[in-house]
RNA sequence: GGCCCUAUCGUCUAUCGGUUAGGACAUAAGCUUUUCAAGCUUAGAAGCAGAGUUCGACUCUCUGUAGGGUCACCA
C-alpha cells in the first residue's frame, strides 16, 4: 500500500444531468487535494451517456465551475458519449469469455428493451477496503445478475465506469457515501476484465438540516444558487472542506494552499454532516473582510440594486468611499438589496427627508456649522471631524448633539455614526444638509 | 423490508484509555465614544442506552436503539 512509489491519479466524473451540486464540489475539492497533496493528478471526465437528462447548460455550468473554484481550465474533457466504441470492445470481451451474456426479457416498463446484456454474477463473498471506512464486507448474491449494457451501443453506468478508471489510470477513486453499494458490483466487473483495483475512499455525504441527503427540496444545492445569493467561491471552498473534514487544529479559515498542504485521507470522518447556512454566512463575512478594495467594489457594483444606481446623484466615487460601510454591514452580497430596501444607501445619494421631529432638537446645529467650517477640505476625516466635535458635544450632551447632526446627515432613525456619515459625504454637503437642517 | 454505513453541545468539530470533555457557528447577557452595524467579554449547551474488557473508558468489544445510504434497461 505504498502509494509514494506510484503516481496518484483521481478523477472528477460528474453527470452533466443537473447543475453542479455543492456535494459534487466538495468530492471534486477531496479528489483535488489529494492530488495535489501526492504530487499526482485529478482527472476530470464527463459522464454523459444518458442523453434524455443531458443539457448543455450543465455541463457548461460544470465546466465553468472547474474554473472559477479551481482554476482548472478543461479543454477537451473526456466525455463518454465518444467512447461507445471502447465500451463496445470491453462488453464483446466480457460475452466472449462467458462474463457476460445477452438475456431475453420481458419488458417491464415503456421504454424498456426485450434484449439486455447482463453481468454474469459469480456469486461470491468478498471485501474491499476503504480509506476511511475500513473493510466493507459484500456478498454480491444480492446483486443478482445485474444490466451492464442495453445493447452493444448503450453500456450502462457500472460498465463505463470501471472501463474509464482503469483506461484513465485511475489509482484512488474517492467519492460520496452514496456509492458505497454500488463499489461491489464495479470490483466484480473489473476482476472479470482483468483490470487493477483502485484504492477507494468513500466520503461522508453532505446533509440537509433534517439529516437526509441535501437535495433540491431542502433549497439551494447548485453552486451556481450561492454563488448568485452573493457567496464568495473562496468561501464556499473552505465552508465544504469543513464538512466531514478539518485540519486537526482549531484554524478555520484556511486558503486552498493551506487545504491542500492539509489535507489527508486519514482526517475525513466516517459519517455525515449538515449544511448549516449560517456558518457559511459567518464565513463568508470573514472572507469579506479579507477582500482588497478592487474585487469588493466589482461584488458591490454587481450586486447593487438598479433603484441605487439610477439615482440623480449616483457615483462611483461615492460608492468607494462607502466600501467600509458596506463591507461592515455584509455578511452575503444580496444584503446590499436589504440595504437598499430598508434605505441605508439611499442617502448618501440624494438629500435625506425626514419629519423635522427627528432632529429633536436644531440647538446646538449652528455651532457644528462653524466648527466644519473651520476644518481643513483635505482633513476631512472622520477622525479629525470627531476630535473637533467631541469635547462640545460631551459638553452639550452627545444625545443633544451627536444625534441631530446624525439625522441631518441621514435622515435615519439608524446610521453610521455621524463622523463616519461627513466624511463620506464630504465637507460642502454635510454643511449643505446641516444648513438644511438648521433651516427646517 | 434486505444489504451497507454511522452515532461528542441545536450545528460543524477536538480528544487517538487518565482532560474541569477544548474550539467555532448559532443563542443569551453585558461592555464600548448618541442610534444602527461591527467589535470585545461572559454564560448556557454534548459523550444514544445497556453489558463487558481495564486500576481507569467518550475512546476498545458485544447487544440494543436511533439516524442515514442503497436496492433501475439513471449516474
Amino acid at each position: 500500500m505504498n502509494n509514494s512509489t506510484k503516481n496518484i491519479v483521481t478523477r472528477f466524473p460528474p453527470s452533466p444531468t443537473g447543475l453542479l451540486h455543492v456535494g459534487s464540489l466538495r468530492t471534486a475539492l477531496f479528489n483535488f487535494y489529494f492530488a495535489k497533496k501526492n504530487n499526482g493528478e485529478m482527472k476530470f471526465r464527463l459522464e454523459d451517456t444518458n442523453r434524455e437528462k443531458w443539457k448543455q447548460e450543465y455541463e457548461d455550468n460544470i465546466i465553468q465551475s472547474m474554473d472559477f473554484f479551481l482554476g482548472i481550465k478543461i479543454e477537451n474533457p473526456i466525455r463518454q458519449s465518444d467512447r461507445v466504441e471502447v465500451y463496445k470492445k470491453y462488453i464483446l470481451k466480457l460475452i466472449e469469455s462467458g462474463k457476460a451474456y445477452i438475456s431475453n426479457e420481458a419488458p417491464k416498463e415503456a421504454g424498456e428493451r426485450s434484449q439486455v446484456i447482463r453481468f454474469k454474477n459469480p456469486n461470491i463473498k468478498f471485501k474491499f477496503n476503504d480509506l476511511i471506512l475500513g473493510d466493507i464486507e459484500n456478498d454480491t448474491t444480492d446483486l443478482g445478475d445485474f444490466v451492464i449494457a442495453k445493447d452493444l451501443d448503450h453500456a450502462l453506468y457500472h460498465l463505463t465506469v470501471v472501463v474509464d478508471d482503469f483506461e484513465m489510470g485511475i489509482t484512488h477513486v474517492i467519492r460520496g457515501q452514496d456509492h458505497i453499494t454500488n463499489t461491489p458490483r464495479q470490483i466484480l466487473i473489473q476482476e472479470a476484465l482483468g483490470a487493477p483495483r483502485p484504492f477507494y475512499a468513500h466520503i461522508p455525504l453532505i446533509l440537509a438540516p433534517d439529516k437526509t441527503k441535501l437535495s433540491k427540496r431542502h433549497g439551494a444545492t447548485a453552486v451556481s444558487d450561492y454563488l448568485f445569493q452573493g457567496f464568495l467561491p473562496e468561501a464556499l471552498v473552505n465552508f465544504l472542506s469543513l464538512i466531514g473534514w478539518n485540519p486537526g487544529d482549531e484554524r478555520e479559515i484556511l486558503s486552498l494552499e493551506e487545504l491542500i498542504n492539509e489535507f489527508t485521507l486519514e482526517k475525513v470522518h466516517k459519517n455525515g454532516a449538515v449544511f448549516d447556512v449560517q456558518k457559511l454566512t459567518w464565513m463568508n463575512k470573514e472572507y469579506i473582510k479579507l477582500l482588497d478594495n478592487d474585487k469588493l467594489l466589482k461584488y458591490v457594483l454587481k450586486f447593487l440594486p438598479i433603484s441605487i444606481k439610477n439615482l440623480p446623484g449616483f457615483s462611483t466615487e461615492m460608492l468607494v468611499r462607502l466600501l467600509p460601510i458596506i463591507r461592515d454591514r455584509i455578511a452575503i452580497f444580496s444584503d446590499i438589496d436589504d440595504m437598499a430596501i430598508s434605505g441605508d444607501l439611499d442617502y448618501f445619494f440624494k438629500k435625506p427627508k425626514y419629519e423635522k421631529s427627528l432632529l429633536k432638537t436644531t440647538e446646538f446645529i449652528p455651532e457644528l456649522l462653524s466648527m466644519i467650517e473651520n476644518l481643513n477640505d483635505n482633513d476631512f476625516t472622520a477622525e479629525l471631524i470627531k476630535t473637533r466635535i467631541w469635547d462640545f458635544a460631551t459638553e452639550k450632551g452627545r444625545g443633544n448633539v451627536l444625534w441631530p447632526m446624525r439625522v441631518a446627515l441621514s435622515g435615519a432613525v439608524k446610521s453610521p455614526d455621524p463622523f463616519t456619515l461627513a466624511a463620506i459625504l464630504g465637507k460642502y454637503e454635510t454643511m449643505e444638509r446641516l444648513k438644511f437642517a438648521v433651516n427646517k
